[in-house]
RNA sequence: GCACCUGUAGCUCAGCUGGAUAGAGCGUUGGCUUGCGGAGCCAAAGGUCGUAGGUUCGAAUCCUGCCAGGUGUACCA
């Protein structure tokens, strides 16, 4: 409907001034109409005319046009046009499936990485976050017809494994694997990184630690060359590793996460080093003191060592080749890559170094960032300093909050209030985290979204009567139909610009103008309760459709 | 220094491809429960949209200067 209204306003400007402006069909106030434009402002500047005689030359034409689906066009303040639908349009309009599919992505091939953690070290609130964010951004591509592949790159090698090897042996007295099994099962990850931050402790503070740290990280990438499983060492770091990893998948299932494919950061860095070296005897890369760096000036970027003079692979490097994977496993049509926005320059310098060898890589490949979720008042986490707020800590204590409120522990619920604090603002900002404030269990939240569908659904449940056709609405019905019925345009800009928050935003406004239609007119045994119904169920499945791209459920009871 | 990002109510944030009285939540104050689930509803107070200019019929939104904060700026990630 709202692209046939866009198309006769074009045609009528066409027609009646030979214009052909930029038509956009906005949802003004309820007042105002149900879609309302400026084009009449934007032609009368442009004709020498009085916008308020543009505007109802164009009303009389769109009425015109639309006898039955158009209940009035009006000309409002300075000249606007306010088009109202007529009940039976606005009624075909809200039953519009809910389905979006975006020619963008239908069909198409997207491969994610997000998340992202490093062996041994703690998830974090970090953690949480990013794989919040990436979770619903896959989702609203997948909803938009793409096959999706999630994968995660988790890192294995670098400095900080060779740091949390180094606490490792310290603290169990020498490269005894044997020792392993004294760690309990339930402390192993806490365990883990505390031996990264004894690690990094000694490598800023403690010369020969600092030697140490520099061999080991030598010996790990030499074990991966050479697949040793057999000496003290490899065990030592194998069975470290997949206690990681272990972490990793139980905590990714907690939150509902689940990733195809992981990236372990040592299978991707003999690909990595493999294609700087071949690029760099081909002139992509030079060398600059001893180390092999992409020179970015000549593109407004910097210069960036790519492989460091000891012969090792930097992160962009890994980087190289972890794209380069992904398209040599996929063949992707697009690429996206959500991180934190403090790597934001460092993925410019890689993605322009890529794209002198593989343009249509660079080009297909879409790094979202994201802020930092820093503490109430904007004290700023460090893992090296083990003042970080891991992940299931956030969780734990959220549920804590909603058992104190609701009598029992509902892992739902605290997922969903969790999942909406983070979602409900724009992508891009740094968020503060604080659980009083932030993860709210009321207003505006998610556990608010889910007690709105359970209530709804709850009267569906209690009903007398079947559903019934919509012929005719009173207004506070109709008010909560032309609600339901902009969803599919949220949904639209929500996955357009990649931003979920907007979903948030709808579905906030949908749940208060139902609670207020609900708490001031009557369903089940009104004169209304067919017409009510249809409502009713249209409200709950719209509900229950926005917070599952949301990664959040809908319960009927909670 | 340079580059990028941010500055909207006491706090946390929407609104930013220019448009009609700048909106929410939390907090504060006051109401609503013999009725479909009160994690709810109704209402009030609270804003020179950092600041100074510019463009425009019209600026929180676009441009410029300044102020404040954040991030990045070669062998960490």
């Amino acid at each position: 409907m709202r692209q046939e209204l866009t198309n006769a306003v074009i045609d009528a400007c066409k027609k009646l001034f030979d214009e052909e402006p930029n038509v956009e069909l906005t949802r003004p106030d309820e007042q105002f109409g149900d879609y309302a434009t400026n084009v009449a402002l934007q032609l009368a500047g442009k004709l020498h005319k009085n916008p308020h005689e543009v505007a109802e030359a164009l009303a009389a034409n769109i009425q015109e046009r639309f006898e039955d689906q158009v209940a009035d066009v009006s000309v409002a303040g300075p000249g606007f046009l306010n088009i109202r639908l007529s009940d039976s349009a606005l009624v075909a309009a809200a039953a519009q499936a809910p389905a979006f599919q975006s020619s963008q992505y239908k069909g198409k091939v997207v491969v994610s990485d997000y998340s992202d953690p490093n062996v041994f070290k703690a998830l974090h609130v970090g953690h949480l976050y990013t794989t919040i964010i990436g979770d619903a951004i896959m989702s609203l591509i997948e909803h938009a017809g793409a096959e999706s592949h999630r994968t995660n790159y988790g890192s294995d090698v670098g400095l900080p494994a060779a740091r949390a090897m180094w606490g490792i042996i310290k603290f169990i007295g020498g490269e005894d694997p044997t020792k392993l099994p004294d760690v309990p099962v339930a402390q192993r990850a806490d365990w883990l990184s505390q031996r990264y931050v004894e690690g990094t402790a000694a490598d800023e503070m403690n010369e020969q630690a600092k030697q140490e740290i520099v061999e080991i990280n030598k010996r790990i990438y030499a074990l991966h060359a050479s697949d040793d499983h057999t000496t003290p060492f490899a065990q030592l770091y194998w069975t470290c590793r997949q206690w990681s990893y272990d972490y990793f998948d139980n905590f990714y299932a907690r939150v509902g996460s689940h990733f195809e494919k992981y990236y372990p950061e040592s299978s991707i860095a003999p690909l990595g080093l493999a294609v700087v070296k071949q690029q760099f005897d081909k002139g992509v890369y030079q060398k600059s003191d001893g180390a092999i760096v992409f020179v970015g000036e000549p593109y407004g970027l910097h210069t960036r060592v790519f492989i460091n003079s000891h012969g090792l692979p930097t992160y962009e490097a890994k980087e190289v080749g972890l794209t380069m994977a992904k398209d040599r496993d996929y063949h992707f049509d697009f690429n996206v890559i959500v991180t934190g926005s403090d790597i934001l320059a460092y993925m410019k310098v890689v993605m322009k170094s890529i794209e002198q060898f593989a343009p249509e890589v660079a080009l297909h490949t879409r790094h979202i960032t994201h802020g930092n979720v820093k503490m109430k008042g904007g004290i700023k986490m460090s893992s090296r300093k083990g003042n970080v707020l891991l992940a299931e800590d956030v969780l734990d204590s959220v549920n804590a909050l909603s058992k104190k409120l609701s009598g029992r522990s509902d892992e739902q619920t605290t997922l969903a209030a969790v999942k909406y604090a983070f979602l409900k603002q724009r992508i891009g900002q740094d968020v503060i985290y604080d659980l009083e404030e932030s993860v709210s269990l009321a207003g505006n939240s998610g556990p608010y979204l889910q007690y709105a569908h359970a209530r709804a659904r709850s009267i569906l449940s209690k009903a007398n009567q079947q559903p019934a056709e919509i012929t005719q609405l009173e207004p506070a019905e109709r008010s909560l139909l032309r609600k339901i019925s902009e969803y599919s345009e949220v949904l639209e800009k929500a996955t357009t610009e990649l931003l979920p928050h907007h979903i948030c935003t709808f579905l906030y406004e949908l749940a208060q103008v139902f609670n207020s239609f609900y708490e001031h007119n009557r369903v089940i045994n009104s004169d209304r309760e067919g017409v009510r119904l249809t409502l009713v169920s249209h409200y709950a499945d719209t509900l229950k459709a926005g917070l599952g791209l949301l990664g959040i459920v809908a319960p009927d009871k909670m």
